[in-house]
RNA sequence: GUGAUUGUAGCUCAGUUGGUUAGAGCGCCGGAUUGUGGUUCCGGAGGUCGCGGGUUCGAACCCCGUCUUUCACCCCA
């Protein structure tokens, strides 16, 4: 077996791989222009200082970092201890956000805000590679800055159940704020323990209530702490009665208390839209994020998250452009496959030629060669058998390639200034004149 | 980064307690059959057993390392 494979956690796309990708895509890219969104791409590496720091410590691990041209131990302080930063100077993109937010900052004085874009484009995580998981992959994102306004996140919760309906997925839209969660570990009196409070309590579906308090006390919380954080851990079936009892528990706290009111405003607003569960546990790692956020989760589906998003409130500050307020989703399209897949909803699409011109004899393929440019000429994708082989070898080849006619234009036809055209599908065969090609159904 | 798992022909897989020349099906190539295929028959090509060490008289098989596959953890799309 030949040792040749593409590099660990990534993938070729054949044809019929392409044709589906491109469907899911072309649904993304029509919802998002819908809604006003332009499209944007940036370059698939960025300066290493741009992304570190953006994803947390477990996040600058996993971003793939670029070895600097030359002499690369020549900034090396100590060469027995180099660092990455010493190392690489430049890094491939770990998510579209942060470029996102860098072109904002760099070009704030230029849009009009608030600015709203879309972009499909391959992110690269340095992860082990497991089911759902690569190490090159697609993120679809729509963002807007400059608008505090929470009619966007009204929007973005639209997009998300509108695309996942045209794609005939089932999914819920997962809700929750960052404000509240903060909120808890205030009336809590965690500090700034936040992190291990939301790390924790993010696993509650996975873990179990039990394990959540098992590993609350492993990052240290006192029994009281753990105690008073119980009301987290309780089930969240009824949104409203969960918003009450949210309400009730966090009253001292100003921030807990105008995040319940944001989302309040807002499920109001997007609760017919689709499925959607108000989820305290939802946390999210990217650190960036202060306001609502969001994730997707399919339904009949072992899978992670096919989409994330959220607010954030100054992420284009550290880029230079402070008190832009932004908000986005994110589709990962490998897993919208993944499970499209797997529940069978991706249509059979045609890719290929739907001709094969057969090549008959030595004398008679310049004419078989201009009946293949008339084909193509109806917009007849053709293919042109390039030597005299066998006729069932020609026959093979048009199934092969998925060629539902074979087109036979040798002498006799080139006599009569015909073709015969043989529809595989039901062995059908026809005779066509050459200037009447395109009133023939090719289909 | 951690743990488990996988790798034999183009593909899917056999391969006995370690024993001579590693097999099958499908596919591929040629022929029967150079203007209407898919059936059938005959013949043929194709393998550093992922890679590198080690143990052994002898390794596809046992041991170590490494790469890769899949799955889980961490984390995430």
């Amino acid at each position: 077996m030949s040792q040749v494979r593409p590099a660990k956690g990534t993938r070729d796309f054949a044809a019929a791989d392409v044709m589906r990708r491109r469907h899911v895509m072309s649904v993304l890219q029509a919802v998002f222009e819908r809604y006003g969104y332009a499209p944007l791409e940036t370059p698939s590496f960025e300066n290493l200082e741009t992304l570190m720091g953006k994803y947390g410590d477990e996040g600058d691990r996993l971003i793939f970092k670029i070895l600097r041209s030359g002499d690369f131990m020549k900034s090396v302080a100590d060469p027995t201890q180099p660092k990455a930063s010493e190392l690489a100077d430049k890094a491939l993109r770990y998510d579209l956000t942060v470029p996102f937010a860098r072109f904002v900052a760099q070009n704030a004085g230029l849009l009009a805000m608030p600015f709203r874009r879309y972009q499909i484009q391959p992110v690269w995580r340095a992860d082990n590679p497991q089911k759902g998981r690569f190490r090159e992959f697609y993120q679809c994102d729509a963002d807007v800055v400059g608008s505090p306004s929470l009619w966007h996140e009204v929007e973005l919760v639209a997009i998300y159940q509108r695309v996942f309906a045209e794609l005939g997925l089932d999914v819920v839209v997962r809700l929750n704020h960052r404000g509240l969660l903060a909120g808890i570990a205030e009336v809590a009196g965690l500090g700034d323990r936040l992190t291990d409070f939301t790390v924790a309590l993010d696993k509650l579906d996975k873990i179990g209530a039990e394990g959540v308090r098992l590993e609350w006390r492993e990052r240290g919380f006192t029994e009281q702490q753990s105690a008073a954080l119980e009301p987290a851990l309780e089930p969240m079936t009824d949104m409203a009665a969960t918003l009450c009892r949210m309400e009730r528990w966090l009253s001292s706290s100003e921030q807990g208390m105008a995040a319940l009111a944001e989302l309040r405003w807002l499920t109001e607003r997007v609760a017919s839209f689709g499925p959607l569960a108000l989820d305290v546990t939802l946390a999210r790692g990217l650190n960036y994020y202060t306001g609502c956020i969001f994730e997707v989760q399919a339904n009949g589906v072992a899978m992670g998250s096919l989409g994330g998003g959220g607010r954030y409130d100054n992420l284009t500050g550290i880029f230079g452009a402070p008190g832009l307020s932004g908000v986005g989703i994110s589709f990962g399209l490998d897993r919208i496959l993944l499970c499209l897949e797997e529940l069978g909803l991706l249509p059979e699409l045609a890719f290929g030629p739907q001709a094969l011109v057969f090549q008959l004899g030595d004398q008679e393929v310049d004419y078989a060669f201009r009946v293949a440019e008339a084909l193509r000429a109806e917009g007849i994708r053709t293919v042109l058998y390039p030597e005299t082989a066998k006729i069932k070898k020609q026959f093979d080849y048009a199934e092969r390639i998925g060629a539902q006619f074979v087109v036979m234009a040798g002498a006799q036809e080139e006599r009569a200034q015909t073709i015969q055209v043989k529809n595989l599908r039901n062995g059908i065969q026809s005779e066509l004149a050459l200037d009447g090609l395109g009133s023939f159904d090719w289909s």
